[in-house]
DNA sequence: TTGTATGCGTTATCAT
DNA sequence: ATGATAACGCATACAA
């Protein structure tokens, strides 16, 4: 049924090496013959199977992207966002992106040799062991941050410099009590965070503020209305949240509107990453922006490079963050 | 390096065919001799190579998943939540999911027997010929609305009669001048909103409105300002708006906003499908509500039953939508 | 129960 | 310039 080089080569009377060098363009092989082969092929409809090739080139073409399952949700922008850059920066090449879901099926994609190359979504230090990612061998980028000293080139926000700069917007807006609505600390990026919010209450002598931060226990604060609540109602002289992204915002903002809270009014709320969505809301959602798909676009781009043998430079690739100021925001009197 | 099976074989003195044997599970091993070779594979870390299986079993145990580029974007959360419930589906199963992003990976994707099925959002006329998928003899079930006699199973939401029921809703309200905001007619799912919108107005003595559609240049409404505020500018008597989607009705009302319009007073807006965001958004935005994961998994399923070689028995499978009334919606006198 | 041999569709080496 | 042939890692029909 399916047409292999072989029938091209009894068709057009050659050996299968011949067919063979024409389709990867190699010399030796007479220009009379090779348009007779070429029209063969046309004419079979021919098409080389990438599984057989692989089998003999020890490489598949293909990319992992490793999202940890449970954070997960394409519907999390952060993850969709960064992802078109990677599928930008995967347009120039040839290789196609393959993705699994469960956490047993991302674990058989990496061991059997399906993909040459990992795109890892910054797994949480209980999900893939660092020592079983390195016995891969497989070239690998990590996207956000990760344990600092882990051997794989990573592409990231300036996640504490992003939370201060945050919390610093505030402070300039007359807020003075300011609170951080954190993801579980199992999670490196809200460690990052958490680091950020500390350091701007230190500089701006505001206390330590470990009392203020709200860790959730999911990554979905839609699954923790109660506990939001009671946080906020337990801190009446908050005036400002900052988030560690905008989907946190997006929820709490939500939260808070089903408490009578009104947003900027009676609480300035600020995200992180700025998304697409968040300048779409109303009111729109001030956050810190930073380039997602920019992201996802380097770390592509320097996967690509590890599996071409090209020499990466930077090893860590950190990504600016700034204050943009929307309609979430407002002065405050203290 | 990468040790096969022939390592294993060796090591434990037996041949490849038992190897192979206890690997899949195939009876005609003695029981020492299994234990042997298990402990073999544990001692050597081996991995079975998918691809070399593919290549004797011809397949390759992966799905691909095609959207159509333009409208691509995982942040439209139409995709985003679909293939959300393709993830899930696809959780149950062996297969691993496979993407490409431009149109020509696309092509060699599905030309090179790199996968065994594929799910295919509904693609806009232009996009893939029918004939030439077919032609690709590969089992495909398809997302979304399509061409009425295509030969692939179809898991769909019912359109026409959501949108209907959007109008409905709105006619209810005391609106008399109704608006839709379609994306371009080249897909067919804007058909089907047009048909919706379209015999709603029949059927309420509301005229045409062949006159009241605006058909968007893009797929994105984001791109399209200007022309969306000369629509609603000519339009002064429209109370309502129903848009073809959530996707859309954010942005009409980010526009809406820009233009000095506040929603809902000066104008009603519905979106369809009710993706996650729809509820989070202030105002909580009206729309007709469909289980778009469910729909994923359903199509997921499908395609696996094709697969396996079971039988499929609903060609068509359409998800009914059901007005959900929230908070961009209210009564206006007319 | 176990082993041998062939083939899956390619690429690559070595002759011719 | 062209062709035989081995090899990639595995499954399987057939022999033993």
């Amino acid at each position: 049924m399916t047409v292999s080089i072989k029938d091209v080569a009894r068709q057009a009377g050659v050996s299968i090496a011949s067919v063979s060098r024409v389709i990867s363009g190699k010399p030796g092989v007479g220009s009379a013959t090779e348009a007779r082969i070429r029209k063969i092929m046309e004419d079979l409809n021919y098409r080389p199977n990438l599984g057989a090739r692989g089998l003999v080139k020890q490489q598949t073409g293909n990319i992992a992207i490793i999202v940890p399952r449970g954070s997960f949700t394409l519907n999390n922008p952060f993850f969709s966002t960064v992802i078109d850059g990677i599928a930008k920066g995967i347009d120039q090449s040839d290789y196609n992106i393959v993705m699994s879901f469960s956490s047993a099926q991302q674990k058989k994609l990496l061991e059997n040799k399906s993909v040459d190359g990992i795109i890892l979504f910054s797994p949480r230090s209980e999900e893939f062991r660092l020592e079983w990612l390195e016995n891969l061998g497989l070239p690998t980028v990590v996207i956000g941050s990760y344990i600092d000293d882990s051997p794989f080139p990573c592409v990231r926000p300036s996640d504490t410099d992003g939370i201060d700069q945050a919390v610093h917007a505030l402070y300039e807006r007359g807020h003075r009590h300011i609170g951080l609505v954190n993801e579980p600390m199992s999670s490196m990026h809200s460690v990052k965070c958490w680091e950020g919010y500390h350091q701007a209450l230190q500089r701006l002598h505001l206390g330590p503020g470990s009392n203020d931060m709200l860790e959730l226990n999911e990554f979905d604060v839609n699954a923790s209305d109660r506990s939001v609540a009671a946080f906020f109602r337990s801190r009446p002289t908050m005036t400002g949240i900052v988030c560690a992204s905008d989907y946190l915002a997006i929820g709490i903002m939500r939260i808070a509107a089903t408490m009578g809270l009104s947003i900027p009014e009676d609480l300035s709320v600020i995200g992180a990453d700025d998304v697409p969505i968040a300048s779409l809301l109303t009111p729109a959602l001030s956050s810190v922006q930073v380039d997602l798909p920019g992201i996802g676009q380097e770390a592509t781009r320097m996967l690509i490079d590890l599996l071409t043998g090209k020499h990466v430079d930077s090893k860590n690739l950190v990504f600016p963050m700034t204050y943009i100021d929307r309609e979430t925001t407002r002065n405050t009197e203290h």
